[in-house]
DNA sequence: AATATAGTTTCATTCTGTGAAATAGAACAA
DNA sequence: TTGTTCTATTTCACAGAATGAAACTATATT
């Protein structure tokens, strides 16, 4: 079966241009401005982003005006407004705040560090973390993004994934430059827990020196964009013990499952 | 040279409705949603913003599809994607990154607790902190709103604001129902400090039992948006002491001011 | 089941977002 | 200085995107 006729060109980068063109557009100039790591000019914005010199313009008065943008002389920022936001974000959503109780649970059951990742497009994020009895050397603070190809927490977001969905995440995986990911669906796919199995492990993947398990937090209906994992630095956890922490963590996933169906907005 | 280009009715809320009508609207939806602090649902939406349902379902439907927003039954709340572009401003923003140092420098110098502001349309945020030896007692996370009529870090940047900028000052401060704010432009310049003052001292003002000094960052031109202040609880620091440290505050945002202005992009 | 309320899709109209081109402003060289 | 090149900004006419009324569907509520 050809498809020729596939209603998402998707060879486009990022979030699929959804409608409302000027807006994507937008928030395609302030995903760039992240991407950068430093401060931009318009004519880098507007090339980067492939669009007109006065388009990207336009939408940098109006980012600015609300705070998302900041502006020093000719270059261009990520504004102050983006912290209240963040800020509004870990206090207030649901998940988050549901999910701080229940990682403290685990962490303080089990001695090893608990974090809450959530997917968002190919990656994921950090959300929310407690610290166990043996830190971990590396900082690895909210909100860092990271790939779902590497690391227990990663990896079990993609176990029940279909090929069609891989083809996309290894295509991601090479436009972002990832650097020891699978670049093959069938090698991503061998790395991958089986469909069944219900948690993900994971050594010296990601970060080296670190092991790790994950579940995935299940969600009513479609794949889950949530998972809950257990970290420690290898020496001062065997891969027994870590595995000696999944019921826990499936139990805590359960909970958190729970909170997020039952809860009545 | 004065120039009377304000074409702005200005009667609006917020940030000034600037051109693209689309995207000013999608941000007010944006705002709206941390406003609320609870998710929220579709009509609520459009009617807190005085727009259609369609139109506002249109735009959270791409904020969605961006991470901005997250979607669970009915509601709609800010999403993850906030995570990483806060991670973003706190580590490349030159202003942020170079105060770090500065900050801490002040903070060892005094034993005082040194912080960021940076004023947002009519508030403050706090953008950086380093501690000092008496912890406050209440927590005042990164990217927390205040106002910027209380408090030394909010109103030494008001010191040097025009009648007409006081009297907009008052009005959010209305709109925002701000309690123990000045409620006229009179006893709000009544309780600034002179413009000819180069520092704030505020004492149980914003909050009880925190007394504080504060300076403003000059920039090159126009008010200055950026100010550094000194707390403690009262019981640590005499007004005397807290005063005793001004000289370095001033040398502090002296520095952070080179710093931006000459920083070459 | 009947009714009311909230969400979603459709579609014609309009006005907004758009980029080419012209203009203004910087940066740099000679 | 003057000329040259690059970047930013404004103008403007047009295309098409954004818009809301209305129809429709789904979900609560009685």
């Amino acid at each position: 079966m050809a498809m020729t006729t596939s209603t998402e060109p998707s060879a486009e980068e990022g979030p699929k241009a959804s409608n409302m063109r000027s807006l994507s557009r937008a928030l395609e100039v302030f995903a760039e401005l992240q991407r950068a790591e430093r401060p931009q000019r318009l004519s880098d914005l507007a090339k980067a982003c492939g669009m007109s010199l006065p388009t990207t313009l336009r939408i940098l008065r109006v980012l600015q005006d609300f705070g998302m943008v900041s502006q020093t002389d000719k270059s261009y920022r990520i504004g102050p407004a983006v912290l209240p936001a963040a800020r509004s974000f870990l206090e207030n959503d649901p998940l988050v705040v549901s999910a701080r109780p229940v990682l403290q649970q685990v962490a303080s059951q089990t001695g090893l560090t608990a974090s809450l990742y959530t997917r968002l497009g190919f990656e994921r994020i950090l959300v929310a973390r407690v610290d166990g009895e043996a830190p971990l050397r590396y900082d690895l603070p909210l909100g860092k993004r990271l790939p779902l190809t590497l690391g227990a927490a990663g990896k079990i977001l993609l176990a029940s994934a279909s090929d069609d969905e891989l083809q996309q995440v290894v295509a991601a995986a090479i436009a972002g430059g990832q650097e020891g990911a699978a670049f093959t669906v069938e090698s991503l796919r061998s790395r991958l827990p089986e469909p069944s199995a219900d948690y993900a492990y994971s050594a010296d993947e990601r970060a080296t020196g670190v092991v790790s398990v994950a579940v995935a937090v299940p969600n009513r209906l479609g794949r889950p964009s949530e998972s809950i994992s257990l970290t420690s630095p290898v020496e001062a956890a065997s891969e027994a013990t870590l595995k000696a922490g999944v019921p826990e963590l499936r139990r805590a996933a359960g909970r958190l499952s729970e909170l997020l169906e039952g809860s009545v907005y």
